[in-house]
DNA sequence: TTGCTATTTTGCCGGTTGCG
DNA sequence: CGCAACCGGCAAAATAGCAA
């Protein structure tokens, strides 16, 4: 029988040990012993766990990959919403940005902080007494998805931070990235068992943190760098994003090597050029560069413009692009009767990913580019993201492109279409019209119909073609964001509309309304809903024949 | 001018359905 | 039963258009 104190302190030293090599492989990127010595600690460490499992801690590096699969991720409340940037595409834009600090900060200097925008995906880390509490995706900036378990397995976000130098609760901020070299591989791999391909490094990183099976994450290369600190209760940390970044660096958070402090715009904006010209040999992808005004006091002063900062920016990279055929222009009827053209293209590969379609906006948009079906455009990844069509290649013309035309009856039901004065759209003047009405049930379905299995494009069509939806002009609904954002705002009566509409025990279609996410109907629609369904669970059942 | 919503495309995961 | 096809939801970002 061994002294249980000397296997407590031996397993403390073994665990002391692999995370300090862990750190300095992972972190540091700089390893002082070979992996096979690594290997041989992690194998100690699981002996001793096993035989004395009363010693093991959430922290220990055996505990990265969690046992279980989870059925579905839970949803995470970020206490400081986690928002997205204003982006500057040129240097006037970022020009404008700056002059704006200035004025609002009545002329006082200010350095600058300059990093990478890494192409991942954003996540929020949650740290009490020293331990990783919470791992959550960004989702719409309010509540993300609980991916904790995923997370764990990344080597380079630390389990444990060291609790008395670290507030006692705080989160911090990263981005989630799959390295070009490890994404090359795991295709590799992929092509080999027959399994389809990833289409970018940023695709297979996202997907990779939403496995159920955390075991499936853990063999996915995956590395995060943090970015900077949410918010932080008992403990003081630094005054500025500098220093925060450099603290955080001391509490064994990987921080990109490549930040660097700016005094002026000028600086700046060679930061943004060195990287224009170097971005490709980084070992991950890049769209561009973050500038953040560097004092926290600054920063508080400044605030938000709706979902952005005014003290932060993404100076974008230029898009890449590609050139293919515009094959013809298509038109969709959207929701509100709009017009909405859109390009039919020759599939062609755009920074990672196959282009066949790009919206147009509107007749106004295509003239004025000067687009014509039949053309050879240029195709470019607008933010990295989304397809647009940039413009026509007049050279490679042969006569025979023609000039496109908005229709004046509507593709779908035939109903004049017209243009309303000052308008950029065209619309379809039929109210009634099937393919705004699809539109519009398609909608509601889809924002309000999250507990209802089976159903949502389906119950749409069957909803149409059943005829029991006709008078679409009466359906009021609220979309899942305005109740989220009225909930927010501590306005409790509408969740009490829909709970006393929930609750009325004689009115099933009420019931049935509220379960679609529709807070009233028009007397009509309601009493033809009514007819022929009783219960959400027959019309569910009904929209699936 | 500013703030907010709707609409747009691609690709991924996870679940369901349909076919042989 | 196993596989393919499809659907729903999520993530990314730009633009049009409306309201204040």
């Amino acid at each position: 029988m061994a002294d249980l104190d000397e296997v407590k302190r031996q397993i403390e030293k073994l665990r002391e040990q692999i995370n300090y090599h862990n750190y300095r492989y992972y972190v540091l990127d700089s390893p002082e012993i070979s992996d096979a010595e690594y290997d041989e600690l992690m194998r100690q460490l699981r002996e001793l766990e096993a035989k004395y499992p009363q010693f093991i801690t959430p922290d220990s590096p055996t505990q990265r990959v969690g046992a279980a699969p989870v059925e579905a991720f839970g949803v995470v409340e970020h206490p400081q919403p986690l928002l997205s940037l204003a982006n500057a595409f040129d240097d006037d834009d970022l020009e404008a940005w700056y002059r704006r600090a200035v004025d609002l900060l009545g002329g006082r200097k200010f350095d600058f902080v300059c990093e990478l925008k890494i192409d991942g995906l954003a996540v929020a880390l949650t740290y009490v007494d020293g331990l990783l509490e919470v791992g959550a995706t960004r989702g719409d900036g309010y509540r993300g998805e609980n991916i904790t378990q995923n997370l764990r397995t990344i080597k380079s976000i630390p389990l444990s931070v060291p609790r008395d130098k670290a507030p006692s609760r705080f989160e911090v901020r990263g981005e989630v990235y799959m390295p070009k070299a490890g994404f090359k591989k795991l295709n590799q791999e992929r092509e080999k068992e027959g399994l389809p391909l990833f289409a970018n490094p940023r695709n297979a990183a996202a997907g990779s943190v939403r496995q159920l099976d955390p075991r499936v994450t853990a063999q996915r290369p995956l590395d995060i760098f943090i970015y900077g600190l949410g918010w932080a209760e008992g403990g003081r940390v630094p005054d500025t994003h500098w220093e925060i970044l450099q603290y955080l660096k001391t509490l064994g958070f990987k921080i990109n090597p490549n930040v660097r402090r700016c005094d002026t715009i000028a600086e700046v904006r060679d930061y943004y050029r060195h990287w224009v010209e170097y971005r490709e040999t980084l070992p991950y992808d890049v769209d561009g560069v973050v500038v953040k005004i560097n004092p926290i006091a600054y920063q508080v002063e400044l605030g938000y413009v709706g979902r952005e900062p005014r003290w932060a920016i993404a100076y974008k990279f230029p898009a890449t692009q590609a050139t293919t055929r515009l094959i013809d222009i298509g038109i969709n009827v959207g929701r509100t009767g709009s017009l909405n053209p859109y390009a039919i293209l020759e599939p062609v590969q755009v920074g990672g990913v196959t282009v066949k379609s790009a919206a147009l906006h509107n007749e106004e948009d295509i003239h004025r580019k000067d687009i014509r079906i039949g053309d050879w455009v240029i195709v470019q990844r607008a933010g990295e993201v989304i397809p647009e069509v940039v413009g026509p290649v007049v050279s490679r013309r042969t006569g025979a492109e023609k000039i496109f035309r908005m229709p004046d009856k509507c593709p779908v039901c035939g109903a004049e279409v017209i243009k309303p004065e000052g308008e950029a759209m065209h619309r379809c003047t039929n109210a009634a019209c099937p393919a705004q009405a699809l539109e519009r049930i398609k909608h509601f379905v889809s924002r309000g119909a999250m507990d209802i299995e089976g159903i949502g494009e389906k119950l749409a069509q069957a909803l149409f073609e059943s005829g029991l939806v006709k008078d679409v002009g009466d359906i009021y609904y609220l979309t899942r964001e305005q109740l989220l954002r009225l909930e927010r705002m501590g306005e409790k009566s509408v969740s009490n509309i829909l709970k006393s509409i929930e609750n009325s025990k004689d009115r099933p279609l009420a019931r049935v309304i509220f379960a679609l996410g529709i807070t009233h109907v028009g007397e009509e629609t309601a009493e033809l809903l009514a007819e022929h369904f009783h219960s959400v669970d027959e019309l569910a059942k009904a929209t699936r024949e």
